[in-house]
DNA sequence: ATGATATTGATAATCAATATCAAGTAGGGG
DNA sequence: CCCCTACTTGATATTGATTATCAATATCAT
């Protein structure tokens, strides 16, 4: 676990856009790789604050937008349309089905998304980032729980 | 555009909830279904204010998640992942695709999206209310003024 | 018409996310 | 190694959208 890969990305990242690579930044993401699952901005500033209290609030929030624009985090909208943010480097496209009653997330692997949603690009002209599916329902054990 | 059919429907939704139907109820339904695109709660409440400028704000965001509750209206996330509400009433499934850019938004129809969830769906027992999928991207304007 | 109950609108409160800004730091050039 | 300057930081205030509160009012089954 020492993230070299990922530290090496976002140093050249940094560097590309004239910033620099403080600790607090190293040490966010950091705290962003140890978990691997998806974490809202003060999910994060909570982990963080463990090892190191004295990073800021505001910190995590900037740290988290430069992640993404260095393609190692994503944000993604699930329950409640909360921001969260996801591993993005290593990490394939998916798409998600959340839980309406207890937040259950579940991702899915739908590889037939990819190719229609290429088709629709084409056709209008657009030059796509990136594309979002989500699905919504009541899981398995809710669908029981309220029968 | 009297609006009949989606007034009896908003209308036996309340009774069937034990609700009561309002003169600021129904005016807001009217005003929200007029405008044939996708509007925040906010853009409502000024189209309302022309009508009526007693309806308070908290009124229009109240009606909205009752439309939605009778299927008239849905939520949907589009740039900066704003709520807006959109007609559900007599309107098929769709898509959308916004420019990050200018904001935007084309509607897509992809038919073959339906049975992809319905199969994950069954692999999962979840039961599924609704799938949402946005593509993000540079529009064809916008990809031109700014090469 | 009556009365129980739902609704309204002004207002305050909440919540996540950003902006501000003085003090501190990184790091390239010398 | 030191300087200088631009970038960062964290505390704090602010924003902006949405929701909660609550006294006054309207609805509707009886
Ligand atoms: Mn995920
Ligand atoms: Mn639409
Ligand atoms: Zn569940
Ligand atoms: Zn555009």
């Amino acid at each position: 676990m020492d993230y070299k890969e990922e530290i090496k990305v976002f140093s050249s990242f940094l560097k590309r856009r004239g910033l620099k690579h403080t600790d607090q930044r190293e040490e966010i993401l950091k705290a962003f790789l140890s978990e691997e699952k998806h974490l809202t901005a003060d999910d994060l500033y909570l982990l963080v604050m463990k090892k190191n209290p004295a990073i800021g609030h505001a910190t995590v929030y900037r740290t988290l937008k430069l992640l993404c624009g260095a393609n190692l985090a994503s944000e993604i909208y699930l329950k409640d349309n909360r921001v969260c943010y996801e591993h993005k480097y290593g990490h394939r496209a998916h798409e998600h089905m959340v839980c309406v009653h207890c937040g259950k997330t579940i991702e899915l692997r739908i590889p037939e998304i990819e190719s229609l949603v290429k088709k629709v690009e084409k056709e209008h002209g657009f030059k796509l980032n990136d594309y979002a599916l989500k699905l919504s329902g009541i899981c398995a054990k809710c669908g029981k729980d309220t029968k």
